[in-house]
DNA sequence: TCAATTCATAACTATGAGTAATCAAATAGA
DNA sequence: TCTATTTGATTACTCATAGTTATGAATTGA
């Protein structure tokens, strides 16, 4: 005789406690009256409390039985919620979507793609966390995060990468910098200046990108300071602590006194990638890489 | 190949989601690897969502399987509860106690009733209906009501009556009714007066014992008003629009101005009584019928 | 490369849910 | 007062399936 009550009791009793009527409560679950009875017995057994009484012509419910069956409606309810719940997280519809970004992502590409998201997808949760692009790596093949929005030249074999954003380089002077803008003609002139870089190893890739940018030029920059922060760049070069190259793209969103040149002439570009688990199971990932990647 | 979740599978749902690990979930749960993995692999069927990622060497949760496992521990904690409760029903500790009663019952026997049931079940709830003695008859009868408190001299073969107090009667006579009260002899001085009067239907057997004790005095009494509640009665004695005779115990609870005498000297007295159905199945009854008659 | 893990698969066993046939008791109608 | 009908319970059976053992395939670490 087995001695937990399964789903099936509840089932049971339920139709029986709704018919008060063992005959047509099994004609409705399409079962035997005989097998009903059984089972209903079996479960008055097994909690050991009686639910129904029976007088060989009536069945009516004890206390506990009313009781009960208040609860199994509650319980059934709940679980009809759950399950229709658990189809749309299955489906991607419903859920949580973790993502990682480095500041100059929020300019343009994360906010475009939370406002598709919220239309599409609107029970969906979005969690945002600043990281390095090491980090971002490190989280994602952890799986504390599901998508990551990084500039790296390569990730390892079990990310996917897809290039969402591609931006020209300029060039950060102080507001009153001497240099007539029409009359631009190249890096060289930069040689002597100093140089505030976003670090290596929050971005190794920008790093010796910016580097490649001073060969191509014919010189080394002096590099003076360092900072994971665009913001605090944009402050030093505005109190005439040195000269930076970043992403054209980070030319909006900030309040600052400095001048942007855009190095449209030079071949190297800025790119903001996605990264994602190859074999990841999360349907809204799916979905949000979709709206991502198409939209 | 069966089509419907039981509590068996979230059970070893819930282990695997726990130990993260399909032989160590199997051993907790006394049941073989195997068995454990078809069990699993049948509810991500029923349920048509993947609920585990295994990769041969590491088993995680997918975000579907995040959510059910919450929803899971929910259930099973408020399954417990259910299952505790209804224990405590079934044992008359916990439940409800639906009360019929006579407003005269309320001057002593039901406030020290509800007392005691508060203090040794309270968890007990009761419910309180003022009701006719012949209403509350059919309402314990129909199973509307638990139990009632009422004056009759006697109640359907299916029904127990107990005597539960024993009250003699008063005269209810305006506050300056002149009359000696050390002199009192006799009720056949009253013969003349009107008299006011429980209905008859609300309480046949008041109703035929005033008769009597009428009829023991020698006379038919001259019935101007009838009432069924005692506030009533004393305000139309107190405007000398007659006199009554009510249990004495009605003397305490109600600010008036009539004068009771006690009718010592008669035979007569007026019984309050329980009543309930010999073949309830509800333990609270039993339990709190325990405390009526016995404290 | 081998030993030791992991979970999945396959074939079998045995428990017990469900069945048909029947019973005993209660009701309703003649 | 005697059926005829209806109720839920009981009995004996069968068949679906949960759980078993034995094995396989893949991963990991020495």
């Amino acid at each position: 005789m087995s001695n937990q009550i399964e789903l099936r009791h509840l089932t049971y009793f339920l139709a029986v406690a709704q018919e008060l009527h063992f005959r047509k409560a099994a004609e409705k679950l399409f079962i035997s009256q005989p097998g009903l009875s059984r089972q209903i017995k079996q479960m008055e057994e097994i909690l050991e409390t009686q639910l129904f009484e029976r007088n060989k012509k009536k069945v009516g419910l004890t206390p506990a039985g009313h009781y009960l069956k208040k609860e199994v409606e509650f319980i059934f309810n709940h679980m009809e919620k759950v399950e229709r719940q658990l189809k749309l997280v299955g489906d991607g519809d419903s859920g949580e979507l973790r993502i990682g970004f480095l500041g100059s992502a929020m300019q343009q590409v994360i906010p475009k793609m939370l406002l598709q998201i919220k239309e599409k997808y609107p029970k969906v949760k979005t969690s945002l966390e600043e990281l390095s692009n090491f980090a971002q790596v490190d989280a994602v093949l952890k799986n504390q995060l599901d998508m990551g929005f990084v500039r790296v030249s390569r990730v390892p074999s079990t990310l996917e990468m897809k290039t969402v954003f591609t931006d020209t380089f300029s060039l950060v002077l102080p507001e009153r910098y001497p240099m007539l803008t029409r009359e631009f003609d190249g890096m060289e002139r930069f040689a002597k200046e100093d140089f505030i870089l976003f670090s290596q190893a929050y971005s190794p890739l920008y790093y010796d990108t910016i580097l490649s940018i001073c060969k191509d030029a014919g010189f080394a920059p002096k590099i003076s300071h360092k900072s994971v922060h665009a913001h605090t760049i944009f402050k030093l070069v505005e109190n005439h602590m040195g000269i930076a190259i970043v992403p054209t793209s980070l030319q909006n969103g900030f309040q600052m006194r400095v001048k942007f040149v855009e190095l449209k002439d030079i071949p190297q570009r800025a790119e903001l990638s996605v990264i994602w688990k190859k074999e990841h199971t999360n349907p809204v990932l799916k979905n949000c890489m979709e709206l991502l990647l198409e939209g």
